[in-house]
RNA sequence: GGAGGAGUGGCCGAGUGGUCGAAGGCAGCGGUUUUGAAAACCGCCGUACCGCAAGGUACCGGGGGUUCGAAUCCCUUCUCCUCCGCCA
């Protein structure tokens, strides 16, 4: 969320920043001078009011009661006590409308973050590895996962529809050690190892942002046909859990900067993306996630970005997969960030780049949502901190670049060195 | 699921209709004293919003209500604790 003040202030510079993501985000912006300038003057009413009943109160208190005096001066305060009411339900309309329109509007993008449409206008800034050669025809991941009995798509779809998968044998156990591998080198990195809830409140996805505006993404529950005040969501992902954590909280600076990883499931409903990765492990209702989030002081984001995917580039490189790096531009970056990195892994199969990770920055668009500040040691006032997150990365697509990338003419899969000890075999192969 | 009890500032804890944004203690910060340290003493010590400022307003788990006036009374909801039941 943007800051009230902040837009009302510096409007015209506001509206540019948002017309580079998308021209008709800006347009959202037309009521909010005028709502904003109707807050205040509401709020000044009410104060005044509430300051002279509160003087008449306390006038009230010294005198006998009922007595003339007292009773004639009641009924005066009832009518301005009603007056109050009044217009503290005009001033929370007015609130209500304006924070409406503030949750609905994306961050601003940093002024690092390249203008452009879409994904065409992404750059490249870095690429790690080569691509593998092969002297045979690479099949992709839902040929090789399959034919070595390690992935069946056919009964997931049994149990639960399209968009799911089964793991079986070194499958499941390939998906496990690839998460230990994730959460002990995050644990190198710094990172406190979190297990947090899979089922969070609506509040803590208004905090990170899927909310109000995403709500046709998620899962949500319902305990039981009679209680529908029990609507938990399914989270999307760890960095959920993992930045609400602190969600109204003041840290002190000394305990920044705060890095947590967390292994979770992600549960995605994937609604608009139809006939989009229909085939394979890409684009799964439910996948499993290594998340790291870290929190900082603002002066920090920007080194404490380019840490953070530095930290999900390094898994990549100990299993040796050739990727890039893209940053985002303002048509494809996310609502809720101001700047975004794209780690983008090379799948043979299917000969493209596709995103195996995403590394952001949200500056404070999420601490204001959720509240989470720091004290600034200088003027010892609590301040909105930063908050940043990447995955590291996603586990089902590093399966599969594990699968595309390390597939042998024979049909086996090599394992990686860094991921023997963990799996234990060095090379997947058909029974 | 049933029966009770409790939620007050960073922490502990007083407060049961007005003078309470809230006693007292601890922690923290600044100072006096001291060769230094400790102790003692003095002062400061929540957050947000409105306002150029002076100042004002709101907040005692959340929401709603009663009242001229609510931390205090009523309703509702959440969380925690104890006992019983059930359960991986």
């Amino acid at each position: 969320m943007l800051d009230l003040r902040y837009v009302v202030d510096h409007i015209d510079e506001v509206r540019a920043a948002l017309s580079r993501r998308n021209p008709q985000t800006a347009a959202s912006l037309d009521a909010i001078t005028e709502l904003a300038a109707q807050r205040r003057e509401t709020i000044s009413a009410v104060e005044r009011k509430a300051a002279e009943r509160n003087n008449a109160n306390k006038e009230m208190s010294k005198l006998p009661k009922q007595s003339p005096e007292f009773i004639e001066r009641r009924e005066k305060l009832r009518i301005v006590s009603d007056e109050i009411k009044g217009l503290e339900k005009r001033k929370d309309e007015i609130e209500s409308e304006i924070s409406e329109i503030l949750l609905g509007i994306p961050n601003l993008p940093d002024a690092s973050t390249p203008t452009g449409s879409s994904e065409q206008d992404n750059p490249v800034i870095r690429t790690w590895g080569e691509k593998p050669l092969f002297d045979f025809e690479p099949k992709a991941h839902w040929d090789i996962g399959p034919a070595l009995g390690i992935i069946d798509f056919e009964r997931a779809a049994k149990l639960s529809g399209p968009r799911f998968a089964v793991m079986m044998g070194l499958g499941a156990r390939l998906e496990r050690a690839l998460t230990t591998f994730m959460l002990d080198l995050a644990r190198e990195h710094g990172y406190l190892e979190v297990l947090p809830p899979f089922l969070v409140k609506d509040t803590a996805l208004r905090g990170t942002g899927q909310l109000p505006k995403f709500e046709q993404d998620l899962f949500k529950t319902r305990k039981s046909e009679v209680d529908e005040s029990y609507d938990l969501f399914l989270i999307p992902t760890a960095e959920v859990p993992l930045t609400n954590l602190h969600a109204n909280e003041i840290l002190e600076s000394s305990q920044l900067p705060l890095a947590y990883a967390a292994y979770t499931p992600c549960f995605r409903s994937e609604a608009g993306s139809y006939g989009k990765d229909v085939r394979g492990l890409i684009r799964q209702h439910q996948f499993d996630k290594v998340e790291l989030v870290r929190f900082c002081t603002p002066e920090d984001s920007p080194s404490q970005h380019e840490l953070l995917t530095s930290h999900a580039e390094q898994v990549l490189q100990r299993l040796g997969l050739h990727y890039r790096v893209i940053t985002l531009c303002t048509g494809d970056l996310g609502f809720s960030a101001n700047k975004t990195y794209d780690i983008e892994v090379w799948l043979p199969g299917l000969q493209a780049y596709r995103e195996i990770s995403s590394c952001s920055n949200f500056g404070d668009f999420q601490a204001r949502r959720a509240s989470i500040r720091y004290r600034d040691p200088q003027t010892k006032k609590p301040k909105l901190l930063h908050t940043l997150n990447g995955s590291g990365l996603a586990v089902g697509r590093t399966v599969v670049a594990v699968l595309e990338q390390f597939q042998c003419k024979d049909g086996s899969v090599r394992v990686p060195d860094a991921l023997r000890p963990y799996l234990g075999v060095d090379r997947i192969a058909s029974r």
